[in-house]
DNA sequence: ATCTTATCTTGACGCTGTCAAGTTAAATTG
DNA sequence: CAATTTAACTTGACAGCGTCAAGATAAGAT
């Protein structure tokens, strides 16, 4: 035989990959309720009970993109932090505005990875899973690690990543969006404005605890 | 005739209502993807076809159940305030954990309510449409006005509320469910005890601008 | 060359939102 | 009070949906 690509192991090649992509560009062209495993088999060009042997449900399609949006989101903000000064606060910052970016660029998939089904049901098939928990460690851990330079011994250690979590998380949630957050007129503040408002102090002597 | 109800019109006497009530039972019962209309018209007992007259499509009794949840919503705020004395930061932190336990309470609701479908659509029945404004601006203004003491007259005049409904929000989404947030182990700070690490001066002469 | 197994197709089922038409009861009017 | 109009609801139908069962096909293994 002809020396073939090293991953074209049956009809199509790569569906599940296909699948993933057709989906995240169904979700944010037609928001999460036109999100349909049938119209996802269509743009990968295969039946439409294809998905069926990827994903055990639309549900495990829905967690596999969001596991794929974590990816995304993790880049984001490493790429701010490559681009950002080295300092804690400067990483932080950078932390920051990446997870910000994200929420504005890919609007529609930030709101579908943060809690829209309640909680990952358990019949989950054991790759997406896996995906999942892989990709969301990722991205939290990299929050985790610009918030370690702020913890301090006498603290409970998840406060500042709790409270900075919190801050940029809903400011993301209600003014990450094209549509400038539910409520009244008026600009909207940077989220840098607000971040110095936070009373953090740097740990100068090294880990917290 | 004898003496009637004043708002008994017509047949089931008020579809609306019920469809509404039956709606947030559903949501909170069998989650968001379990919301039907004809589930909705089976348990207000009436035909798989009668919501129709009362909202023009599914979407628009969820934004009727959005704007139900914000009444709610406000409701526990302000009986949150009711019970807290009477200063400034007594009334912010009020605000809070009336936000936080709404979110407990509520959470399935919570989540609903909070842009889980992108932006409210064009094509919304009127009545739905005002019902949804007045609440959310209702039950906004009660944050509003408890971070009206901490404004100042140089700042813009919504950082306070921007920096608050952020941090409390955040911290509702994310650890406001019954499982304990999405990442990783250990206890859950309090809000309290977050809410305090940001810099709020009240502003002692009167309003800020 | 045969067998096995993974991948995908076809067809069917019940459930969904929505539309069109018909029915019933309340309100209005003469 | 009776006829008419109008609002509320029912019935029936349609396409699209997720999902299951069964069959076809191609890749890899023996």
């Amino acid at each position: 035989m002809p020396d073939k690509q090293p991953k074209k192991p049956h009809h199509h090649g790569n569906l599940r990959e296909a699948l993933i992509r057709a989906g995240l560009v169904l979700l944010e062209k037609d928001g999460p309720d036109a999100l349909t495993l049938r119209k996802c088999a269509a743009r990968a060009g295969v039946s439409h009970a294809a998905p069926a042997h990827h994903f055990n449900g639309l549900i495990s399609l829905k967690v596999a993109m969001i596991a794929r949006g974590h990816v995304l989101f993790a880049e984001m903000m490493r790429s701010a932090c490559d681009r950002a000064e080295a300092s804690p606060r400067g990483q932080l910052n950078a932390i920051c505005q990446g997870y910000i970016e994200f929420s504005r660029t890919h609007s529609a998939l930030f709101r579908f990875m943060f809690h829209p089904h309640g909680e990952v049901p358990a019949d989950i098939d054991a790759t997406t899973r896996s995906e999942l928990e892989q990709a969301s460690f990722a991205s939290y851990d990299l929050l985790h690690r610009a918030c370690m330079p702020f913890e301090h011994a006498g603290d409970n250690a998840l406060n500042t990543e709790a409270m900075v979590w919190s801050l940029v998380h809903g400011y993301a949630m209600l003014f990450g969006s094209p549509d400038s957050g539910q409520s009244p007129a008026g600009p909207i503040p940077q989220f840098a404005s607000i971040l110095p408002k936070l009373s953090l102090r740097p740990n100068v002597g090294g880990k917290g605890a």
